[in-house]
DNA sequence: TGATTAAGTAGACGGTGTCAACAACGGGTT
DNA sequence: AACCCGTTGTTGACACCGTCTACTTAATCA
């Protein structure tokens, strides 16, 4: 389609790495491969690494922007509720997170990937670290409000945190499928909405 | 160590899954490869082949060693408890899911790899459907006993898996130690206990 | 204008998974 | 005992991959 008759190919960064996106999202990360990302852009097979190390940098910089887009997305939720009570704003957090890993799922799979977090760059590293002081100071606000106030802050953030995380991989893989029918689109925001509900409680006011 | 002289090598689908977990356990799943384990048994570079259709079929039966490992582990810890309180034994049930996890990181990670799920053939899904159902069952028995009557059960179950799968991987992905050094050894028992807890309150009696 | 540097190309190397053709073994059947 | 045949292991090939190096082209800037 983009008949270029550049030499130099102008961003070719970002359109790999919109490129290996929807592969990612097409196919899943096993399917992703330099060259065939170089062949998708009409390019010679050794371009991408000019501008990635190796593909695990690649990797790299794909978890990297997820962690930034899922941050939006929680923080975002917390935002629209219009309220300053910290169980309604983490509730809504753990919602909005919940609702971008199932609408993006193969890039939310990159975000716990063995083979990314492996070979982890200082930009990844620094995402995650954003990502998690944004949830931690959430829930550091709920417990000053009186949530579980008797247990550490670290295992009450953990337990937090390992919740919606651990319903997004539960309700990805596709071998849960059968398991858990709760997946089905229609009834997904009241799927969301109750398992949530578990873990922080909207006090009645 | 092996001085066989036999052509036939007798158990080699055996030695090489046995091989295979230890490549996993030392470096990885992205350090498998069907060659290498070959060549670790002196074995041409082929013979895997007869044994496992493709590398897909290899991690498969990997991970179904992985669910039927942590299924043991999750039963054995429910019988140690010589309760019949529901609550109690699914207490242990998490703890000891979880401390299985936290002991076998490398074969924790097969269960829930992409590369895995995605092919998974019908021993896979079997291995999964009986823990699913373990625990399920389990979850139940203490719904029936009055945890959460009021939420649909599935929901619950959801919940109740999430929480000790969620913080396995928070705790095992090597880019959250820095956030969360509860990973130390020594509290390692004190963490899970508290984190528990919080899913399955015991009931005092 | 001319030099320097960034960006893309072309070719090679070793490694991998998978397949097909072949060879060795072992257990029945006659 | 001789034979047959299916299982298991070997060998060689193929296509693909990631990565490196040397080369070429284009853009920038003094």
């Amino acid at each position: 389609m983009n008949t270029r008759k550049n030499y130099h190919h102008g961003n070719l960064r970002a359109e790999i790495l919109q490129r290996a996106a929807e592969v990612v999202t097409n196919d899943g990360i096993e399917a992703l491969t330099l060259r065939g990302i170089a062949r998708d852009l009409n390019v010679s097979h050794g371009a991408p690494n000019r501008h990635f190390r190796n593909k695990a940098a690649l990797l790299s910089a794909l978890a990297t922007d997820g962690w930034m887009k899922i941050r939006d997305a929680t923080l975002n939720a917390a935002e629209e509720t219009g309220s300053d009570d910290p169980h309604v704003r983490l509730n809504a957090m753990g919602r909005g997170y919940l609702k971008w890993a199932l609408n993006n799922r193969a890039q939310f799979r990159t975000l716990y990937h063995p083979d990314v977090s492996r070979f982890a760059d200082e930009e990844l590293t620094r995402a995650m670290t954003q990502f998690g002081d944004t949830v931690g100071a959430a829930v550091e606000a709920t417990q000053k409000a009186g949530r579980h106030s008797d247990i550490p802050l670290p295992i009450l953030t953990l337990f937090t945190n390992a919740v919606p995380t651990g319903v997004a991989i539960l309700l990805i893989d596709p071998l849960m499928e059968g398991d858990i029918r709760a997946g089905a689109t229609e009834n997904q925001d009241a799927l969301i909405e109750q398992v949530i509900n578990l873990v922080v409680p909207i006090k009645q006011s």
